[in-house]
RNA sequence: GGGCCAGUAGCUCAGCGGUAGAGCAGGGGACUCUUAAUCCCUUUGUCGUGGGUUCGAAUCCCUCCUGGCUCACCA
């Protein structure tokens, strides 16, 4: 009974662990098909992947984390179709595509798998890379190749009867290159004879590429073909001894192609298919995204902009069988780190809880410490949009002291992206910004004459802190006091409906002294009119 | 049609067997060596529906409703 209430209640991935025998070698794959450039969401998969691996670790087990990038898959998506550039590489092996920019990488497999997988590093996630290409060429799966022609009419079946689709007799799992045209999708091979296959390029095979008709026999082996996907996933499993794999739900669902590649791997490999757990899928953003400006929804454009911690900590901090909504418009981004942080302060409270494995996982080495002193994300961004704040010196005064070196690093990220933020992301209500135009107003005849009075200090005074004591002294003057003697409210809620449209804001003096006289005067003249 | 997930305060969500919570929004108040957007106080809930288990259910089990996503070609 309380056996299986701590069950229950384990988090996720300590739940993963205890499917793993400890007394065995592990290895934890993830990979990609580096067909484009690839979208924040799937950093999904290898952030997960990555906090499984640190925590089976964390828990003794031994294991390796391999990646691999499947660029000998073939040109399938119908983008690329539709691109003038691209069209006629439809079908061939992404590795012998020609790369968008020759400078950085040599071929298109290896100029987006290069971008996507430089983000690791930003993220942490260090695992040992391989290249499909690399695995075929080096002749490392033609053992697999052999088992798979063997088992062809095996695997016939369990395609028919699992995946209801049925391939004509004498069809073999491989797909081999044609040496005509150098496409991949379009061939169909037959009659295995233990060292060649007939092919045929087909024209009309696949609807996404046209095969060239061209006919042969060649030997599958030494990168020549290529296993099809459900075979590949099977020959990789066992290449590398894969014993734990997690997966999107596109791939994991019910009668989807995990449950199809184990059955086969059951069946023809005669192995016990890798353990793995289900992920839901990342959702970016509303449908008014398009319409905003900038907003990078690559996985490197987001990771040049957040701190890998947060990037992970985004990831991580929903269970992965929970969908992941996220949008950086409005407050989403504040609210991030307000979790952040209160995570931290989990783990400074007891490490062991949910939350706090949720900080910990995100952070990018396993034996970071929370530090002390830091500053809520919103109030660094008020804090940058008001003229007499500097940053800095007001967190060490909220410190009581000068920042460590930690300290003072983690508030010049959040500034940086607290500047980010207001830039793109931020609602109406958390920008104080200057109108551009003159708001609407209601003012009273006194408030009229203030700001008339305060057009007139505006470029004659130039230090904050006497325009500051210049203000109460021209609401005296004007009559804007409450009847105990003191300045009233209505005083600097005029001028900062003026200017900012709110009823107050950042403090008056520095505010008016910031910003462009001319243009002030102006503006308070006109108000004072309106 | 199969599968997964969600439905808790106006909004976003946390809680996952022991008297309903947070942030934001809303309301009230404080701050004149001088308005930070700071600080203090505060309202709001048939916890989607109907059953069941239990001394006790938002929490566990089943039914149904609603919404989102996904698979059923290829990879």
């Amino acid at each position: 009974m309380r056996e299986a209430r701590a069950a229950r209640e384990l988090f996720w991935a300590d739940a993963e662990a205890r499917l793993l025998d400890p007394a065995v070698a592990h290895v934890i794959r993830d990979s990609k098909t580096p067909s484009g450039t690839v979208p924040v969401s799937s950093l999904r998969g290898p952030i997960i992947t990555d906090a499984l691996y640190r925590t089976f670790r964390r828990r003794g087990l031994r294991v390796r984390f391999v990646y691999t990038i499947d660029d000998y898959d073939p040109m399938d998506s119908q983008t690329m179709r539709q691109n003038e550039a691209t069209r006629e590489h439809m079908g061939k092996p992404f590795a012998t595509i020609p790369s968008p920019d020759p400078a950085y990488a040599g071929d298109w497999a290896d100029y987006h798998a290069g971008r996507f997988v430089a983000t690791f590093a930003d993220l942490g996630i260090r695992p040992e890379f391989f290249r499909m290409r690399d695995l075929y060429r080096d002749g490392k799966l033609d053992r697999a190749i052999d088992l798979v022609l063997r088992h062809a009419e095996t695997i016939r079946g369990i395609h028919a009867r699992v995946a209801n689709v049925h391939h004509e007799e004498g069809w073999l799992p491989i797909s081999m290159i044609c040496e005509r045209c150098g496409r991949i999708g379009t061939t169909i091979a037959t009659g295995y004879d233990g060292e060649t296959v007939a092919y045929e390029c087909r024209p009309d095979y696949v609807t996404w590429a046209d095969g060239c008709g061209n006919r042969g026999r060649l030997s599958p082996f030494k990168g020549a073909s290529k296993l099809l996907w459900n075979e590949q996933w099977c020959a990789q499993w066992d290449y590398f001894g894969v014993t734990y794999e997690e997966g999107g739900k596109d791939l994991l669902t019910a009668g989807g192609s995990r449950e199809r590649s184990n059955e086969i791997y059951r069946a023809v490999w005669r192995r016990e298919p890798p353990a793995g757990l289900m992920h839901e899928f990342f959702l970016l953003g509303g449908r008014k995204m398009s319409t905003s400006k900038g907003i990078g929804a690559s996985a490197h454009d987001m990771v040049a902009l957040l701190p890998g911690e947060i990037i992970r900590f985004l990831m991580l901090r929903t269970p992965p069988r929970r969908a992941l909504e996220f949008d950086p418009a409005g407050n989403t981004l504040p609210k991030l780190y307000d979790e952040y942080d209160r995570c931290a302060d989990e783990y400074l409270r007891d490490p062991e809880t949910d939350l706090a494995k949720a900080w910990w996982l995100a952070q990018l080495s396993a034996d970071a410490q929370p530090i002390a002193f830091r500053l809520r994300f919103s109030l660094l961004a008020d804090w940058l949009q008001i003229p007499s704040v500097d940053p800095h010196r007001e967190a060490r005064a909220r410190k009581g002291s000068s920042l460590s070196e930690l300290e003072d690093r983690e508030l010049r990220r959040r500034l940086d992206v607290a500047r980010s933020w207001l830039e793109r992301w931020a609602p109406d209500e958390a920008t104080f910004g200057i109108a551009t135009d003159l708001p609407p107003l209601t003012l009273t005849d006194p408030q009229r004459a203030y700001l008339r009075g305060v057009a007139k200090l505006v470029g004659v005074i130039a230090d904050p802190e006497a325009m500051q004591e210049e203000l109460y002294e021209a609401a005296k003057r004007v009559g804007l006091v409450t009847p105990e003697g003191k300045v009233s409210k209505d005083a600097f809620a005029a001028l900062y409906s003026a200017l900012i449209g709110k009823p107050n804001g950042p403090r008056a003096g520095w505010l008016l002294t910031a910003l462009d006289a001319p243009f002030v005067r102006k503006r308070l003249e006109d108000a004072a009119a309106a």
